[in-house]
DNA sequence: GACCCTCCCCTTAGGGGAGGGTC
DNA sequence: GACCCTCCCCTTAGGGGAGGGTC
């Protein structure tokens, strides 16, 4: 096996802890060939070769491409490898902090199955919230927008502006305000959201009164309605924003009849004093 | 441009702030088609259809191929949706946990290079060192290895087996025993080891004559030689192991004659007490 | 003029054969 | 029998044209 201390392409890919179709490329292209070719054409490799593979596959964990790491091998200098480093160490910390806003969407997402894991739907309760970090749209304009996507078009502009580094992959939801709840204006939200652990904004620890229905996304009058009566015939009033949420939405249901929609109104108890 | 609240392709892409492509893509592959194909072949698309790139996007940017993609698709439910995103964030922590580890390898070797700038190579020095975190090996038998890279090998081979997270592309450096410096044996490491932030093993904080010279990985008698004389003239004594290493190898250095060896001889002052 | 369509070719880092020679 | 060689084809997620029709 061993022909004057040269190993053959097998040996020195089990060596080098790599692989013979690695090695066959890594020749290919260029990148670290074989000290000698056999009269039988076969690749013999010197254990003197072990160092280089060391140093491809390191730059290659570190994220560079093959191209990259020829480049780099034809003018190393320790200067320059220290610029390179210090460059890796920038990208890895973006692709690190990629990972870590993944895992955050990851998280935001599943929070929004479990939290309706075992409800009853038909059913309406008060429950007392805490305050969730959100990322609020400006008001939408409905007189220069033609078409609620229109709205969200918009939406997702101004973000984008004002948190240029923001994820707009969370799911967008709406929000009306307490206006809008008295006049029963249950078709243009007069905001967007979208929960974010990062987000700036709020939505505010209070007392919800809270109900749920399936479908799709339109205008959800008739659960509206529902928890207006039941806001009044359990002696709360309206003094906040609704939330209006789809937990279970395309992301986890192929129908829109499977989505679930939950309405979260902030309520308080009325004064039962007489006074007024 | 809308006709009848339909987009066409350009308009879809910037809607939902992909590409063109991407969407020819996806409608090549069946994954997400437009809703109407016009008389003159056009793609129209709903703004309904945002929440479906939205969900790809999302998934995509979670780590998943289009193909896992489609396939989850058919099948989502609000229960397969929690399953799946469990085991991506487990791939994700397992893909966090890679990237930092590259970090740790490169601040690595960034410190191996930036640990020789501006030193003067032709001097003897003798400074008190920290401990420093390494991955040391088992003693080598040089009666089972015919070669240095056999011995190298069985090296790897031990530390796989006893960590088997450890990252190997770290650069191996050589140990030789103080049993060794006294017999003047400077060819067959005692063992190998490599720097490691998560090491289990030290290289003990101590006293170290510290010489430097040029050259490839080959003995280094003279320098070896040079350090003898040096400690004996100035009142040391041999106290422990010598670790040699190549700060500057073949990482950042073309030419064997450009690499930078040091070796570092654990020494105490010797007692000036004349009792014995 | 700006937009749309359908081919068709290109990219990374190898992996997986097939068909034929070599230790 | 195990190993080596040289083709040659295949994969991801689109990007970049060319050549020809459409708003």
């Amino acid at each position: 096996m061993h022909r004057t201390g040269l190993l053959s392409i097998s040996d020195f890919a089990e060596f080098s802890r790599t692989t013979r179709d690695t090695l066959l490329h890594y020749d290919r292209i260029g990148l670290l060939s074989p000290v000698l070719r056999g009269d039988n054409n076969y690749r013999y490799y010197s254990g003197n070769q072990l160092p280089i593979v060391n140093v491809i596959r390191t730059f290659q964990q570190l994220g560079m491409s093959l191209d990259e790491i020829m480049r780099l091998k034809d003018h190393r200098t320790p200067e320059l490898a220290n610029t390179v480093f210090e460059r890796q160490i920038e990208e890895i910390d973006n692709k690190i902090s990629e990972w870590v806003n993944a895992r955050k969407l990851l998280l935001t997402l599943k929070k929004a199955i479990t939290s309706v894991s075992g409800i009853d739907e038909s059913v309406i309760t008060v429950k007392h919230l805490p305050a969730e970090a959100i990322i609020l749209g400006e008001i939408n304009d409905y007189s220069r927008s033609r078409t609620d996507y229109d709205a969200l078009l918009s939406f997702y502009h101004d973000i984008a502006q004002k948190y240029p580094n923001i994820d707009l992959n969370y799911p967008v939801w709406a929000m009306y305000s307490q206006d809008q709840l008295i006049k029963r204006d249950w078709n243009n939200p007069e905001r967007y959201y979208f929960y974010n652990p990062d987000g700036y904004d709020r939505r505010p620890a209070a007392l919800y009164a809270i109900g749920y229905t399936r479908g799709g996304y339109k205008p959800n009058n008739e659960l509206y309605e529902r928890l207006e009566e039941f806001i009044i015939e359990n002696d709360y009033e309206i003094c906040g924003n609704a939330y209006e949420e789809y937990p279970l939405n395309e992301i986890c249901a192929i129908n829109d009849n499977d989505y679930l929609i939950r309405i979260m109104i902030t309520v308080r108890k009325k004064d039962t004093d007489i006074n007024h």
